[in-house]
RNA sequence: GGAGAGAUGGCAGAGUGGUCGAAUGCGGUGGUCUUGAAAACCAUUGUACCGCAAGGUACCGGGGGUUCGAAUCCCUCUCUCUCCGCCA
């Protein structure tokens, strides 16, 4: 969420930057400044009621110490017409407030002023590619694979839970933990601080990352505890530092988790979410990090630096994108998206997401630092990424990889998974 | 699940209706002293909103109520702790 006082006082520069997102935010801010200019007002009013309502209070005190009684007493009438006052005022206030957080969280963060305009996916820009793209003799969708080899069993998770809910088995277990373990690992040695977070929820926590209230359908929610599930790692372990005031030295901090993850994917159907396409349960690891809003967007290069050597090891052909605003996220600044290709569909498949949010989550969380020059405290900034999400990583490992013989894993997982082929 | 106790500032901990935004201790910051450090001493030390400022307002787990006035009384929710039961 923005913060009034953002748009306040760059009002024509937000304008501007939003409408890169391909849409036109004039009336929303127009709105919202209206709608913060009543609030003052009426808080002001508000405030002016209480002052000389505090003030009888104690002036009636005084009177009964005193023995006048009749005194007090015609004071009292006047304080309780106060009361009525304020208690009309306050729900005005507290009206006008709702009505302002709720403009407020319809306007997306502001673009970055790298992100292209654009409308959809098509527009958006590739920044680099690497790897390999292989020449395979006989191409094979992982489910296939999968169900030749006997790893994933997608009918068995259909008999136990539902749809997509696959069973791993055997080497496809394995393989799982070893992905895990790897990622935990490399994130661990680039200075990642390890994290294993509550696999469940509360409502604060899932408003202070952006998924409620709007992304409700997103979540399985548990309604007997008013719990959800997390659909990403980032829910819990971004809000380790809600409510927190940092100190300068604190930065950066980086936090990697893995996690299961849990989404609805309410409307999602067809060939897109056939076999590890789209899932309602996989694995990730996710890594977080906190940065000074002046550093933030070194972090996020880092960031994808670093995933970029993910998939590098892995040794799978991958593309680094740039979104467009018309394809950004709705709480992002600037998003580079990983996508490797899966030889077997002939597809390529997003497996990771490296976002800032520059102080948009940071303001739903209050998660801020002491600045030391000024003293004053300022919102912090949160980046996170994927790094990375197993699935998608899995279909291409077992698409591009396959020979007559087996399928080879990659060299970094073989200490890993114990074996060097499936087959 | 049953019974009881509790939730106060960064932490510990007082405060049971009026001058309490809140004693005291610890911690933090600045200073005095010192060659330096420690100790000691002095001062300072929350967040948010309105205001150019002076100043004002709100916040003692959340919400509601009683009262002219609530950290303090009442209702309610949440959470924590202790004991019992169940249990990986």
């Amino acid at each position: 969420m923005l913060t009034i006082n953002q748009i306040r006082n760059n009002t024509t520069e937000v304008i501007k930057k939003l409408s890169v997102r391909n849409k036109n935010f004039q009336v929303h801010i127009q709105n919202a400044l209206d709608e913060d200019d009543n609030r003052k007002r009426i808080q002001a009013e508000l405030d002016e009621t209480l002052e000389k309502s505090n003030r009888l209070a104690k002036e009636i005190g005084l009177l009964y110490k005193e023995g006048k009684q009749n005194e007090a007493n015609s004071a009292k009438n006047e304080a309780v017409n106060l009361k009525d006052a304020s208690k009309e005022l306050t729900e005005k206030l507290n009206l006008s407030k709702e009505n302002l957080q709720t403009i407020l969280s319809e306007i997306p963060n502001i673009p970055h002023i790298s992100v292209p305009e654009g409308k959809s996916e098509a527009d958006n820009e590739l920044i680099r590619s690497g790897g390999q793209i292989p020449k395979l003799k006989i191409k094979k969708a992982h489910w296939d694979l999968a169900s030749e080899y006997d790893i994933i069993d997608f009918e068995l998770g259909n008999k136990i839970t539902g749809a997509g809910f696959p069973v791993y088995k055997s080497k496809g277990a394995k393989l799982q933990r070893a992905l895990i373990a790897f990622f935990l690992e490399e994130a661990e040695n680039a200075g990642y601080q390890e994290i294993m977070p509550p696999l469940m929820v509360n409502e604060a926590s899932g408003f202070g990352t952006g998924q409620l209230p709007d992304k409700e359908g997103q979540m399985y929610h548990m309604t007997a505890d008013n719990l959800y599930m997390i659909p990403t790692a980032e829910v819990p372990v971004t809000n380790i530092l809600r409510d927190v005031i940092l100190n300068e030295e604190d930065f950066p901090i980086m936090m990697t988790a893995y996690s299961a993850c849990f989404r609805r994917e309410a409307g999602s159907y067809g060939k897109d979410v056939r076999g590890l396409n789209r899932l309602h349960q996989f694995d990730k690891v996710e890594i977080v990090q906190i940065s000074h809003p002046e550093k933030s967007y070194d972090t996020l290069n880092e960031m994808v630096n670093y995933v970029e050597t993910l998939v590098q090891k892995l040794e799978l052909p991958y593309r680094i994108i740039k979104l467009c605003g018309g394809d950004l996220g709705f709480t992002s600044a600037l998003t580079y998206d990983f996508e490797v290709y899966s030889a077997g569909q002939d597809k390529w498949l997003e497996v990771s997401s490296v976002s800032n949010f520059e102080s948009f989550q940071a303001n739903r969380l209050k998660l801020r630092y002491k600045s030391k020059v000024d003293k004053q405290t300022v919102l912090a900034h949160t980046l996170n990424g994927s790094a990375l999400a197993l699935p998608r990583i899995v279909a291409a490992l077992l698409e591009n990889n396959y020979t007559e013989n087996g399928i080879k894993i990659p060299e970094v997982l073989q200490k890993y998974t114990k074996f060097d082929i499936i087959n």
